[in-house]
DNA sequence: AGCACGCCGACT
DNA sequence: GTCGGCGTGCTC
């Protein structure tokens, strides 16, 4: 009978707290449950994470309050995964095991979007060879991960399905995870209908209790499949054989609060540590699964270049803005009278909301960009100059284009609401409707609109990306993609990287339903790697040339980064405090002989009144940058009314 | 992260 | 004179 137990605590704190445990709670003070603890002058839900029969402590031992679980909610792989994650995202132990369990810290969700019948789920008795090929190869397990790199409709579920069914009927359990925003009801449905009470469907839609009834399932081992987005992969099986993760390339799969925890970096790990495979898909991979691929050491790229339903991919335009007066071209001004005149409907895509900061020539689309890093110029007001928040490189501001001499250049982008006015100019009589993350915060909103336009009620739908993935929509006839470069304009090195995602994902839904579909990209750089190989369906010679970029210039999959954000009210304390936090890192960087970069040309930005510094740590060498940046943090903490948020392998950097 | 304790500025 | 800013340190 213990009679003392270790916890660890939902605070960022690295250490563990010792209670004493009352005769009357030692049957269920076990490790793996939760318990009640008073902690300075409250209470605190503390997780156990060992016991002991003997401790001496140098000071008064409080005794435990009351246990909260009557069965173990955390195995011991459990606990073993969030002590790596707190070395591997720099949080405490306690916070990574209150993030796996639902109720125990929100994990903010977008709503999830209904979407038509998926006509390609239905199950396909006849395999392609390719299909027959890759779950051969998948089931073999020669490699511990597989990528199924094929285009939209190539029959990737397919392949998912059967190979989920055949580790299942070896006895073992297989986590399916998917972007939150494709878990509809329809897949749910095809699942359960395959796997029958195995499954346990971990929807955003579930309240907290629902979900911690699932999680209890799954680690009484009642089902052997949980299908769900990004926190699923925490799902406790004891013998975890698979974990698909769909869409592999989608940034959903990396949380947005502390810590911010990658699922695909989670599921590597996983199935590293519990000896099961990994096994990914997309049509359009994240560089460093490109990179994984090529190596072929542990991950094996299969791929599937046929579709099996036989669609077509729609024909692809490209409009070149520069010589058009208006947001919206002549072209795809035609294209859309067309298409209202034939009562059908068309979607328009805006890839950014709001406005930029970033320098731009209204004549010629030229940008300013760094010479080093290849990311767009940041305009800094204080200074009056544009500056890299990679590496620092600053540049005064010009007042004439240097590509086209014109004068029309200006700081000014353009968001949905100056498109979705010209359109309603251009076109009076139709119905148009907007949707983007502002209309996507009113709760039933988007379902609102999505079924007002699956109905036929709304001509024209104004969205950003949002409505790429929800794009089955029988009477869709055309897909504008109104500046393809605004994603380009963003200072951000995986800005081609996701322009090409776009394109390639929009191109390839829009042929799925309707033989009839076209797509037409405007764009100022119709040049452009992104726009050129998407427009040729080119996939692997994009990734080789950006692979080359990232090469040159030292990005992912070529370095590894951390992001250190201080935060705080007092814009002139957190920008004095960035430095303190700038000249710790590159004197312990000098001191260690370590290659640690630091660069804290940050955007400032103001979110919720708040003000944001960045830090950008980058390590060429890549090996265990967390280490290093750990060590140089050891012992500090920021002031009073100063927050540190620490991002491992930052997606976002602004 | 909270929360207490402790020390200097402008307010009923 | 005190209310309240925030810097520092602790929580088993």
């Amino acid at each position: 009978m213990a009679k003392f137990v270790e916890v660890v605590l939902d605070l960022p704190l690295s250490q563990n707290f010792t209670y004493g445990v009352p005769q009357d709670l030692s049957e269920t003070a076990q490790v793996g449950h939760r318990a009640v603890v008073p902690f300075g002058n409250r209470e605190m839900t503390a997780y156990i994470v060992s016991t002991l029969d003997e401790f001496d402590a140098p000071y008064e031992i409080k005794p435990i309050k009351r246990v909260i679980d009557d069965t173990p909610l955390y195995g011991n792989k459990t606990i073993a995964l969030a002590q790596w994650m707190s070395k591997y995202y720099l949080c405490s132990t306690g916070e990574a095991l209150s993030l796996m369990i639902p109720g125990g810290r929100r994990d903010s969700s977008i709503p999830s979007m209904e979407s038509e019948d998926d006509l390609s789920f239905q199950r396909i008795e006849d395999l392609s060879d390719e299909q027959r090929y890759a779950i051969d190869t998948i089931l073999k397990h020669e490699k511990s991960m597989y990528y199924l790199f094929g285009v939209t409709g190539s029959g990737k579920s397919e392949v998912f399905l059967r190979c989920a069914e055949d580790v299942i009927a070896q006895g073992k359990s297989v986590i399916y995870l998917v972007p939150e925003i494709t878990l509809t009801h329809q897949l749910a449905r095809q699942v359960t209908k395959r796997f029958e009470d195995k499954v346990a469907i971990l929807h955003s839609a579930l309240t907290p209790s629902q979900r911690l009834k699932e999680w209890k399932r799954i680690a009484e081992g009642k089902v052997s499949l949980a299908i769900g987005a990004r926190s699923a992969v925490f799902a406790p099986f004891k013998n975890l054989g698979l974990i698909i993760l769909d869409e592999e390339h989608e940034n959903s799969y990396k949380s947005g609060n502390t810590p911010r925890y990658h699922a695909r970096q989670i599921a590597q790990h996983r199935c590293q540590a519990e000896g099961a495979t990994l096994l990914m898909g997309s049509a359009t991979p994240s560089l460093e699964a490109y990179a994984l691929m090529q190596e072929n050491k542990h991950l094996e790229a299969l791929y599937l270049r046929k579709r099996v339903s036989g669609g077509v991919m729609p024909p692809v335009e490209v409009v070149n803005l520069s010589y058009e007066k208006s947001m919206v071209s002549n072209r795809l001004q035609e294209a859309i009278r067309e298409t209202l005149a034939k009562k059908k409907q068309t979607i328009l895509f805006l890839n950014r909301r709001g406005f930029s900061y970033f320098f731009h020539c209204d004549s010629c689309g030229y940008e300013l960009r760094c010479p080093h890093c290849a990311v767009a110029l940041t305009y800094h007001k204080g200074h009056d100059q544009m500056v890299c928040h990679y590496c620092g490189y600053r540049t005064k501001p010009v007042k004439v284009c240097p590509e086209c001499h014109s004068l029309d250049v200006g700081y000014s982008g353009f968001g949905t609401e100056m498109v979705e006015e010209q359109i309603r100019a251009m076109f009076p009589t139709a119905r148009i409707a907007r949707l983007d993350t502002d209309s996507a915060r009113k709760k039933g909103e988007i379902g609102k609109v999505i079924t007002a336009f699956r109905n036929g009620e709304i001509d024209i739908l104004l969205g950003t990306q949002m409505v790429a993935k929800g794009l089955n929509f029988p009477l869709v006839e055309l897909v504008g993609i109104v500046l393809a470069d605004s994603g380009l304009n963003i200072p951000d090195f995986r800005a081609q990287e996701r322009t090409f995602s776009l394109l390639v994902q929009v191109s390839g839904r829009a042929g799925r339903y309707n033989d009839q579909g076209r797509v037409i990209i405007q764009t100022y750089h119709p040049e452009n790697p992104a726009i050129q190989y998407a427009l040729n369906a080119d996939v692997e010679g994009f990734y080789e040339q950006e692979l080359e970029i990232r090469k040159q210039t030292g990005f992912p999959p070529f370095s590894r980064l951390i992001n250190l954000v201080l935060r705080g009210r007092n814009q002139q304390k957190v920008e004095k405090e960035i430095e303190v936090l700038t000249e710790r890192l590159e004197s312990f960087s000098a001191k260690h002989g370590s290659q640690l970069l630091c660069s804290s040309e940050c955007p400032l930005e103001k979110i919720a009144s708040n003000w944001r510094y960045h830090l950008l740590v980058s390590d060429v060498t890549g090996a265990k940058i967390q280490h290093l940046v750990a060590q140089a943090l050891d012992g500090y903490s920021p002031p009073s009314g100063i927050y540190l948020e620490i991002d491992i392998d930052p997606l976002q950097l602004l």
